[in-house]
DNA sequence: TTGTATGCGTTATCAT
DNA sequence: ATGATAACGCATACAA
C-alpha cells in the first residue's frame, strides 16, 4: 500500500511523543499516564491507525499466518477442509493463505517457497498427484519447520498427518454392497501412487476377502485422471462384456457418477442389476439419479484437527510425528438398494 | 520461521564482505568481481538462501501480493474465477491471498483489514451476500487504494467491475424455454438484494415481454438461502397448484436442481410437462437426471480480467472506474428438450 | 512517566 | 569494486 496508511510515527509527532510511548500506549502498557493514552488512542482512531502486520512480523519474526496448500478447491471434499482450517485458525489468531497447486508437482514447489519465504509460522499440505519427490517437505522439516499433512500423506520417515480411515471406509461401502446381494463387485480406484487410493482398493479386496469371494485383479482399474469421460469410458467397455459386473465401488463420486451414466447408457438398471457407491460424499452425490451411495469424509474436522495439531506444535516449538485417523460414514442411498434377482 | 533461514549478513559474515555487496553479487548489480559474485551465489545456494519477502515488503512498500475475497470457494464458479486469478497473478510475478467470507458480513469487514495491515499490494473482491454496508471498501479507495469487484459488485458509486451479462443470459435462457414451446415460466431468483440476482430476474422478464407472455408477479419466487430444499419446499407448493407453471428457469443451479427433484416427487415429466434451465453450469449440472441446460458463465475469464485490470491499476498507479461485462453461454441440455402437449 | 537506541532483513545512497 | 549508513514500521531493553 504506497499511500494513506498511518504509522506509530505519524501519531508521535503529531502529538509531539515519541514513538515508543505511542507503542506502548496503543497496546495499553503500564507506564503510560491516563492522559496520553487517551489521547493517543484518540488520534489513532481518527487517523484510522492500523498496525502494519509486516513490519510486527518483520520485529516478531512471526507472521500468525498459516500456509494450505492443496490440489485443487473445487473438490468439495478440499474446500470444507478449507472451512475447518480456516476456523481453527482465526479462532486462534491466526491467518490464513491458500494455495491450490493444480496437481501439478513444479507449482507445489514453488508455492512451498513462496509461502516460506513469506515467514509464515506453519504449513498444512495436501501434496499434489504427481508428486513423487517430497525433498521440498524434508528440507524444512530438517530445518524444524512445523508441517501437518492432511488427506494425501507423502512418503517420508516421521510426519505428522491427519486422514480419514480409507481402508475402513472402503471396506464399509464394499461389504454394504455385498450385503445388498451384489458380488461381482468392480472398483474403480484412484490415482494408485496416492496413499489413500491404495488403501481404499486394500478396504474393497479385504472386504470382498472376508465375505470369500473370488475376484480377479482386472476387477480393479486404476482411473489416473478422475474426470468423468474416463469412468463413464470404462464402465461402457467392462459392462458390454457378457460376464459383467453387478457392484461398482469407486475410489471417488465423481467415478461412480461416471459409472452411473454408462449404465444408463447401456440401458442396466441401478440400482436393482447393478449397485453402486462412491466415495467422498460430494454435494451433487444426493442430486444425482439414482440419489448416489457414498462414503462421507469428515473434511471440516479433519481441517480443524491438522490445525490444531499444527498450532501446538508453533506454540511448543515442539514436533512429534503421528498419525491422526479420523472415521468415515458411510451414506446409503438409492443406488446401492438390494439386487433384484 | 525462526529457524535455520539463513540470510544476507550470514553469508555476508562467512565470506568476510559487506552485505551489500552480498545483495547486489546476488542480483547481478554492476560493479561486482565476477570472482565475488561467483563465491556469493555458490554460497547462497549451498545455504539454501532465500530472500526474506517480508523484509522486502517493508523495504519496497510492495508486497506484490493480491488479496482474494471471496463468499465461499465450495461453489463451482468461484473455485474457476480463482483459478483465473492465480494465473494471471502468477504470470505477472504476483502471488495471491485467499479468504473467504462465508457469506458474513463482519468477517468480510475482518478479512479486509488484515489483509491490508498484510500490505497486500491490492483487493479482488466479491462481497458477501448480506453486505449491505460498503464502506469498508470505500475508505480504502478514497485512500487510491486499488480494488477491482467481480460478480458481486457493490452498491458504491465509482468502482472498477467485472461481471458477467447477467441479463442477457437470463433472457437467452428464458427465449430459449419459451421457444420449446414452455410459456407458463416461473423463475425462481437468487437473493434479490444482489445486483446479479435483479439482472437475471430483469432479463427474464423482458424476454417473457418480448415473447407477450403475460405473468404475474406470483411466477417470480425468491430463493434467499440458496439451499436445495428451501427450493424443492418452493417447487412442491407451486406444481402442486391446478394452474401450475409448465417451465422453471432458476437464478443458479441448486435451485434449478431443486426443481427438478420437486417435479420428480410429483410424478411430472421433465422435460415434457416442464421445462427447466438453471444459471452458472455448475459441474454436477450433466451429470443429473435429465442432463440440466443451463447458463455458462466464464469463470475462469472473469478472475483473468479482473486480475489484469487490477494489476494495471497498481503498475500504472492509477485507477478508471468502469464495468467489464463478459458473454454468457447457454449450453442447452435435455431438462429443456421440447414441449410435448 | 517518557525518551533513546537498537535490531528484525533488505536495499538505496553516498562514500571510499 | 566494495563498505558504511540509513531507512522501511514496530517493539523493547535501557536510560533518564
Amino acid at each position: 500500500m504506497k499511500t494513506g496508511q498511518s504509522t506509530i510515527k505519524d501519531i508521535a509527532k503529531a502529538l509531539k511523543v515519541s514513538p515508543s510511548t505511542v507503542s506502548r500506549a496503543l497496546k495499553d502498557y503500564p507506564g503510560i499516564s491516563e492522559e496520553t493514552k487517551a489521547k493517543v488512542k484518540q488520534l489513532a482512531e481518527a487517523l484510522n491507525y492500523r498496525p502494519n502486520a509486516v513490519a510486527l512480523s518483520l520485529r516478531k519474526r512471526r507472521s500468525y499466518t498459516l500456509g494450505v496448500i492443496i490440489p485443487e478447491v473445487v473438490h468439495f471434499f478440499f474446500s470444507t477442509v478449507i472451512s475447518g482450517i480456516e476456523e481453527a485458525a482465526i479462532a486462534n489468531g491466526y491467518n490464513v493463505i491458500l494455495c491450490q497447486t493444480n496437481e501439478d508437482y513444479s507449482r507445489e514447489v514453488k508455492m512451498v517457497e513462496t509461502m516460506v519465504s513469506n515467514q509464515i509460522d506453519g504449513l498444512l499440505v495436501s501434496h499434489s498427484r504427481n508428486t513423487e519427490d517430497f525433498n521440498h517437505f524434508q528440507t524444512l522439516l530438517d530445518n524444524h519447520f512445523p508441517i501437518v499433512f492432511f488427506d494425501r500423506i507423502p512418503k517420508l520417515a516421521t510426519t505428522a498427518n491427519v486422514i480419514v480411515d480409507d481402508f475402513q471406509g472402503a471396506h464399509d461401502a464394499t461389504k454394504h454392497l455385498i450385503s445388498q446381494g451384489y458380488r461381482d463387485i468392480l472398483h474403480l480406484a484412484g490415482p494408485l501412487n496416492l496413499a489413500i487410493s491404495q488403501n481404499r482398493r486394500a478396504g474393497y479386496q479385504q472386504a470382498m476377502k472376508d465375505a470369500g469371494i473370488h475376484h480377479p485383479d482386472a476387477r480393479v482399474i486404476e482411473c489416473p485422471s478422475g474426470t468423468v469421460e474416463e469412468s463413464v469410458a470404462i464402465c461402457l467397455e467392462v459392462f458390454s462384456q457378457p460376464d459383467r459386473p453387478d457392484g461398482i465401488f469407486a475410489s471417488n463420486d465423481v467415478a461412480a457418477a461416471g459409472g452411473i451414466q454408462a449404465l444408463k447408457e447401456l440401458g442396466i438398471q441401478v440400482p436393482g442389476e447393478v449397485g453402486v457407491v462412491g466415495f467422498s460424499n460430494w454435494q451433487f452425490s444426493s442430486m444425482i439419479e439414482p440419489p448416489m451411495s457414498s462414503v462421507m469424509q469428515p473434511g471440516f474436522l479433519m481441517g480443524e484437527a491438522a490445525t490444531k495439531k499444527l498450532l501446538n506444535f508453533i506454540e511448543t516449538e515442539s514436533y512429534e510425528a503421528g498419525t491422526t485417523v479420523l472415521k468415515t460414514e458411510l451414506i446409503p442411498r438409492r443406488s446401492s438398494h438390494p439386487k433384484k434377482c
